[in-house]
DNA sequence: TCTGGGGTCCTTCAACAT
DNA sequence: TCTGATGTTGAAGGACCC
């Protein structure tokens, strides 16, 4: 059973910010950033009690609970505090896999007491910055990762695959990982409302209604299989950067600046990591929420502003936006070469081929 | 009530190569 | 030489995740 556990920052965001104002604990505090179109990224439990989640309109957020306390996201601290986190973890177990700054999963397989050494990182973690953690263990990272979101705040659920089927027999298709709004929808529309419905239901009914490969897939997360192993090292495959306006743009000379402020943002932060990427493109929202992307490949990996910029500006000017613009976004894919992060060769030449 | 910003992966289609 | 099957790339859209 515990050969993989997902481990789980509760609240990361407010939490951080909770410890450094320490009179705010209590109140229901919000992450956020602010003016007319935030939404909310991450809400004290305090707060999750007056019905406020991640991802909503933070003027809903307010309306729901008017007493919170709004603070602006301070990513420089979240990335301090998940360093301090990640490097715990690390200490206990050699095979991690960091999924965003708040969560990873952790490969059990070879400790003596898998169980023992999850529950010291636990008090590690509490003890070195004040954090609290949910854990899940299982057989698998599916099965993990539902257990670590059973019973957060400071969840620690240890189960097997059988398990898992029986204790969320009922729940939504939703609670698994990989089905979304888009897909519960579809299932409701066939009468399969619960994972047990979807665990029972028949393939050929849900190869046929979703095709193959989403058809088997969910078929298969509805009887907690998952195959995927713990994954210590990712590439970067893209980098972007965007950005929605407090209210929407006809005007194309603003349009345009916009573009080109993203390119130099995106070419700055590219730069910083020695990353080029061969695809550009651009991303447009209008205002009634119609998103169109447009990109063009070249012949050679750039990272410079002088080469994104003017494709950007061109890329927008083809499409030439029927309606006011909402959402305006660069993005560099189709890296190339990532740089290898070992030293150079002693008394060795590299070619340069 | 009116929906951020940063990503990944999948699917479909077209063009081109083998 | 023509045709069909198959693979690769790129573009675009979309679902989903934190």
């Amino acid at each position: 059973v515990a050969r993989i556990a997902h481990l789980d920052v509760d609240a990361f965001y407010a939490s951080v910010e909770l410890l450094r104002r320490p009179e705010l604990r209590g109140k229901p505090v919000i992450v956020s950033g602010t003016g007319p179109r935030a939404v909310v990224t991450t809400a004290s439990y305090e707060a999750r009690r007056f019905g406020v989640g991640s991802a909503m309109p933070t003027a809903r957020a307010l309306r729901l609970c008017p007493a919170a306390v709004l603070i602006p996201p301070d990513f420089d601290a979240y990335r301090a505090a998940s360093r301090r986190v990640w490097q715990i973890v690390g200490a206990h177990v050699d095979r991690v896999e960091q999924v965003g700054l708040d969560e990873g999963y952790l490969d059990l397989d070879g400790l003596v007491s898998p169980r023992a050494a999850v529950r010291r990182i636990v008090v590690d973690v509490h003890a070195a910055t004040g954090l609290t953690v949910s854990v899940g263990i299982g057989p698998n990272k599916l099965v993990a990762k539902v257990a670590s979101d059973a019973e957060k705040p400071r969840g620690f659920v240890v189960l097997s695959r059988e398990e898992a089927c029986a204790r969320f027999a009922e729940a939504s298709p939703g609670l698994v990982p990989g089905i979304g709004p888009k897909t519960v929808a579809r299932l409701d529309a066939l009468g399969l409302s619960t994972l047990g419905a979807l665990a029972g239901a028949p393939e050929e009914l849900l190869t046929e209604r979703f095709g193959p490969n989403l058809g088997r897939e969910l078929a298969r997360r509805a009887r907690f299989e998952h195959a995927g192993t713990v994954q210590t090292v990712r590439e970067a495959k893209s980098q972007s950067s965007e950005t929605t306006f407090d209210t929407d743009v006809g005007d194309r000379g603003t349009q345009e600046r916009a573009i080109a402020d993203l390119a130099r943002d995106l070419a700055g932060r590219l730069g910083r990591r020695d990353l080029r990427g061969r695809t550009i493109g651009i991303k447009v929202r209008l205002d009634d929420w119609t998103t169109v992307t447009r990109a063009r490949t070249l012949d050679h990996a750039t990272n410079d502003v002088e080469v994104i910029a003017p494709i950007a500006l061109d890329l927008l000017r083809a499409y030439d936006p029927p309606r006011p613009v909402r959402l305006l976004g660069v993005r560099v894919a189709g890296f190339e070469r990532p740089p290898e992060p070992r030293d150079a060769p002693h008394g060795q030449l590299q070619l340069a081929l």
